[in-house]
DNA sequence: TAGTGGTCTAGACCACAGC
DNA sequence: CTGTGGTCTAGACCACTAA
């Protein structure tokens, strides 16, 4: 009796998609109503427990407040908190013209920090791709990605310019990439960053390093970027 | 059939304490496997439902980490990630010596980024709360809280070097602490800054912004502060 | 009082992993 | 095959909020 989806995509996840099509849209704006647990159920021939699934992680995406006793209203910010993206779909997110200029991209070994945050024997044989991300034609992040080599083998003919990474390795590698774990600092821009990002020496930079990990928990990629601080802001929300 | 808690805490909550303690005792060591939703549900004599909704919470904080088909299993210690916690007690998470001292402590009005940030009228009286944060004998970061005077008038007779402010609020105040956004970036020490916080001036310093919310949605504190990026690690999880 | 979200039941079928 | 997590049902009672 659960097998109403036209396509595979489970219950919970039309839901949410149906609401945040009506945000994009424009026809619910912020803090109007969404509908209830028991609305939302009755509308989409599902039960109570499924209806609220979706609401309760919409609500942890910043999607949506909800408050008890009142209802569920459509969150003030656009941004999406927590969430993992690629820089291609965060800059489609803002509606900004992004590009990406490969400057190196080849097979090696003994990187041994890459390896280390990756699981892997340290002398494996390691993708790495230093990426240049600008928008609006000013160079914004330095970002430098690690991947297995065996895990990977053709990805370095893949045209990385032009096609996201992300979207890649899930079309082409079947991985299905679950979270990333940050860790955040600052740092100072050493003399070729500074070039690059077209900025004083010793700026601040936001310098972040991501392990991302597969829906399996296993480490698949390796970021460390620098983000210029006057064009990137990095948004956050913790919960007690 | 429901009302089976001594106390008034929800069955999942207690579940997920239980697990807790264990990790904490050192009986469940990271890697371990963790009972599964069915046995907990046996063991707790609750439905599978609260069971799993015990495990899920407890993944999206990164204590443990669910495999489909295989099991759940304790994560590596880490951090506690995404969870909004006082300077009080992340210091005591890592078992490390705190100390506060404070700057500045007065009500003040025409404080325009703190009011705005707080939803409240820009000539409200405000709280402005300047405290240097150590650990080890070692300046750390600089904080400074702003509240409304309206909401928490005594709150400056409070020995605040000394008691945590989260404790108080929740304490004497009766306020629920729900959630936290945070912007962040990279800034560089002004010459105050660095003094205060033992750094050459110009040292890249991670600046938080960051406006903490009641579980009713109503911003409540709003905190400015200046991280050592050389003391300091934020770690956050993002989810796809 | 009516409506909302928060918690919970006692099951069910599915997809997936390991043997 | 068994056991796991992932999704789902068709309800229930509670605490809270507003009219």
């Amino acid at each position: 009796m659960q097998r109403k989806s036209r396509n595979g995509l489970p219950a919970y996840q039309r839901i949410q998609s149906v609401i945040r099509k009506r945000i994009d849209a424009g026809h619910l704006r912020p803090g109007d109503v969404v509908a209830s647990e028991r609305d939302l159920a009755k509308i989409h021939e599902v039960s109570l427990m499924t209806a609220r699934h979706a609401l309760a992680s919409l609500e942890r995406e910043g999607v949506v407040e909800r408050r008890r006793g009142i209802g569920t209203f459509v969150a003030a910010p656009k941004i999406h908190f927590n969430k993992l993206m690629s820089y291609t779909e965060q800059m489609a997110s803002r509606s900004l013209t992004a590009s990406t200029k490969i400057l190196f991209a080849k097979v090696i070994r003994h990187e041994q920090e890459a390896t280390a945050r990756l699981s892997l024997p340290p002398t494996s044989a390691i993708i790495k791709l230093e990426r240049l991300r600008s928008a609006v034609d000013e160079p914004f992040a330095l970002e430098t990605c690690y991947l297995s080599h065996a895990q990977f083998p053709d990805l370095l003919s893949v045209p990385l310019a032009r096609e996201s990474l992300f979207a890649t390795l899930e079309r082409d590698y079947k991985v299905e990439l679950g979270y990333a774990d940050e860790e955040i600092d600052a740092t100072a821009a050493d003399p070729r960053i500074a070039d690059l990002l077209a900025v004083p020496r010793r700026e601040p930079l936001l310098r972040i390093r991501q392990v991302i990990y597969s829906t399996q928990g296993k480490a698949v990629i390796y970021v460390l970027g620098f983000y210029r601080s006057d064009r990137h802001n990095l948004v956050i929300r913790r919960f007690r």
